[in-house]
DNA sequence: GTATATATTGACCTAATTGTCTTGAATTAT
DNA sequence: ATAATTCAAGACAATTAGGTCAATATATAC
């Protein structure tokens, strides 16, 4: 798997929020519902973006999670580099300590515009421009088919 | 990290193996100690290899492991999905159990091509260019400088 | 045949990741 | 003030990946 898990959920969740009208909280546990994660691991993870600072938290009632001001410029690679750190995509690919330009592993040379390519991608998708894409309708976070996705979204606002 | 460490450890085993006098047989223990990973974790993928078809065994004296029979075109695409299954370049970058070209996460079409040039790149590093790769000298499968890994080499041969 | 060397097997251990639960702190509505 | 609601924090449990060990089966050399 190219991701972790937590990376998933984070991802995820922050297009959610970006979906969302800005500067009005929602809750963890509405997330956690409509992207069917586990509550209280998406709280952790909730947690760790606002450490990031990538989202604001308020508690109480009213209280929820927002994107930070500008937050709609944050892109993939940013979030997954807070969750999983640089090494991502600067770790060898067979995994040797030492591999670089000058000591490269056999594959070091081929992979190394495939990995740019990656990295590019990742920094071109912002969350604004994959909420976009979502909102339109084309596109989904999650499993649950649009049909049950309008319920929810209904039965709540 | 895009590989799994076991992963690694295969592919590095493998290449070192190629880098061998083919029909002569060669010890899980020497391998090991080639590449600086953990001999009893090595000797199980190693096994998997074998019932993988990749590599044959040997037990008893003179025993060991030999690439099977034109082992030199396995390419690193094979050995990833042997290891970690095919999940590792067809599932959902984001994680969605649901996720083809009709109906798709926001980074699918994107991701596509990439993954595309990711998988060919892996179908093109067979073993036996891997193998002559880390022959030249040019390259490595290990972190010990080269002094040392001949060292090795003369102790044993 | 006996001893030695090797892979095989399965049980086990350890660490990291993922997921759960409980308690506490902060905020707001009443 | 009080109660209700929400995030914060840390302990804990479950699962998976990574790693170790000991007993066994098999082959070879003598």
């Amino acid at each position: 798997m190219i991701l972790s898990r937590t990376s998933q959920y984070a991802i995820q969740a922050l297009i959610y929020i970006a979906t969302r009208p800005p500067g009005e909280p929602i809750l963890n546990r509405k997330v956690s519902e409509y992207l069917g994660v586990p509550t209280a691991y998406l709280a952790k993870i909730m947690q760790s973006l606002c450490r990031g600072n990538l989202l604001y938290s308020y508690r109480g009632r009213q209280g929820g999670f927002c994107l930070r001001e500008g937050g709609e410029k944050t892109d993939l690679m940013q979030i997954i580099t807070l969750i999983e750190g640089v090494g991502f995509t600067e770790n060898c690919v067979l995994g040797l300590k030492i591999c670089s330009d000058e000591t490269a592993c056999p594959v070091h040379a081929k992979w190394k515009p495939i990995k740019e390519k990656i990295v590019a991608l990742l920094h071109e998708q912002t969350l604004e421009r994959l909420a976009i894409a979502v909102q339109s309708g084309r596109y989904r976070i999650c499993d649950l088919p649009m049909a049950m996705m309008d319920e929810m979204g209904q039965k709540e606002i």
